[in-house]
DNA sequence: GCGGATCAC
DNA sequence: CATGGTGATCCGC
């Protein structure tokens, strides 16, 4: 079996990279960072052991509060469909199945077989460049409405177990089986004995043997006391595996402890980066630099770091289900162009689109954002608040349009506003007001799902034949 | 409140 | 030749 290194994957990636304007701009935002770290350990440096001491004081008594708050009576699982939509084509075209192989286009990854991965090839990379890594790479184009119809079976196992579930994408989702547990222990008396295992183990070993023989698919699971630990669990055992850390605060802390930060859901590379530099790669070097970082960071960032260092985290799925759409938003990338009439066309497209998005989903909005990336991949944002309401697609055009003008001529003659990137979106967000609107609304919801699951291919047609159809519903009832 | 930054998927 | 789209949240000003 062929395969690179990791050095070998890096200078091709590197060599691949090097010029572009893409890269030129990666390493001026690395730059911008490294400065700021110089900075932040320039304040780190002066701070008097005094003022370290009093700091790292009240970072313990929040400690202490946190603590108090521990709730180790749920069992969360968190379970994750193994390189999900590779998956479910592998399935589809068994010749995939022993070839490297990555669902995505030329510009993007959405994920990689095994087999590709060996090569370096890698979800979010571009594919012309996982093709210069693996040359044999079969590239497939994504297809969402079959991936949402195998998520809907993988859901209807989910709520065997919890009627609560949260999913959180099509892939992935949270589940409290601690009711579950509490129902059916006798069950699975016999089962866990014989293989040594939890009930928690015995509960999410079947589900994942139910997900498996509904869809041909395996999953990965974690089991543990919060969503965090439970999110870091499902990545412990992949693929096909799952990983169980039982529910005690000793057991939690000796994981935590030795636990690299970047594992946590919430640690980025940019936050990696900082931390790194104040001497803490593992959360177990949390606590000891309470005081360092209570100095360093926000109010906000300091509850979290507390939160991570002592293993605490969400215990209650309803704050992941409950919560409105706070916005929503159309945007596309391109070949870089500064012709001012595409450019405006464009905008006026996205604006009819996110209009279609937004009668879907029976919102109106009073926010409008205009999205612009540069072709040297610099990100602007310009907002203008309507009077009312709406989601009418000539009222969010003509402001949209109107934003772009005003960034047009900002730039010099000489040197016009040049874009790969337009994007619109609106927020404050409330429901389109009911009458006979909404129940047109509430028809096309109903529509939408039966048709996703029959599978239906093109993402514009099934909407041409929702909006008809529910039409003639709407006059039936009329 | 706005715009930039960060993050997840 | 060439690096995505959607939504959320936090921070500084």
């Amino acid at each position: 079996m062929q395969g690179f290194d990791a050095a070998k994957i890096n200078e091709i990636i590197r060599k691949a990279s090097e010029g572009s304007r893409f890269y030129q701009h990666k390493q001026q935002a690395q730059q911008k960072l490294d400065a700021k770290i110089k900075e932040m350990l320039h304040t780190a440096q002066q701070m008097s052991p005094q003022l370290l001491e009093k700091a790292t004081k009240k970072m313990e008594a929040v400690a202490l509060e946190c603590e108090a708050g521990r709730d180790l009576s749920r069992t969360i699982v968190h379970v994750d469909m193994d390189m999900f939509y590779a998956a479910v084509e592998m399935r589809d075209q068994p010749n995939l199945k022993d070839v490297p192989m990555a669902v995505g286009g030329n510009s993007m990854l959405s994920t990689s077989n095994y087999i590709a991965r060996k090569f370096g090839v890698r979800a979010g990379m571009p594919g012309f460049i996982a093709r210069q890594l693996c040359p044999a790479l079969v590239l497939v184009p994504p297809n969402f409405s079959k991936y949402k119809a195998v998520s809907r079976v993988v859901e209807q196992v989910f709520a065997i177990y919890d009627p609560n579930y949260a999913m959180m994408s099509l892939d992935e989702a949270y589940l409290d089986i601690t009711d579950y547990m509490e129902a059916n222990a006798d069950a699975y008396q016999a089962k866990s004995e014989v293989d040594n295992e939890t009930l928690a183990e015995a509960i999410v070993r079947e589900m994942r043997l139910k997900i498996q023989e509904a869809t041909q698919l395996t999953a990965s699971a974690g089991i543990a006391a919060n969503t965090r630990l439970a999110k870091v669990c499902s990545d412990l055992n992949k693929p096909n595996g799952q990983y169980y850390l039982p529910s005690d605060t000793r057991a939690i802390m000796d994981f935590i402890n030795k636990l690299p930060i970047r594992k946590i859901s919430g640690i980025g590379n940019v936050t990696e980066q900082q931390l790194k530099a104040l001497g803490i790669t593992l959360c177990g070097q949390i606590r000891p630099n309470y005081g360092l970082l209570r100095l360093l960071f926000s109010d906000c960032s300091l509850d979290y770091f507390v939160r991570i260092s002592l293993g605490l985290g969400e215990t209650d799925l309803s704050n992941y289900t409950s919560g409105e759409q706070k916005s929503i938003s159309t945007e596309t990338t391109f070949t870089g162009t500064s012709c001012k009439q595409k450019l405006m066309q464009m905008v006026s497209d996205l604006s009819i689109e996110l209009h279609g998005d937004m009668k879907k989903k029976g919102l109106v909005g009073k926010l409008v954002t205009l999205k612009t990336k540069t072709v040297n991949f610099v990100l602007k944002t310009r907002s203008m608040a309507l009077g009312e309401p709406t989601s009418d697609p000539e009222v969010m055009g003509k402001v949209a349009r109107k934003l772009l003008i005003a960034e047009m001529e900002k730039c010099p003659v000489d040197e016009p506003l040049s874009l790969r990137l337009l994007g619109v979106r609106m927020s404050n967000l409330s429901e389109e007001a009911s009458s006979g609107r909404a129940k047109q609304t509430t028809i096309s919801k109903m529509f939408e799902k039966q048709t996703v699951s029959a599978g239906r291919e093109s993402s514009s047609n099934y909407c041409l034949v929702t909006e008809s159809v529910a039409r003639e519903v709407q006059a039936f009832h009329d």
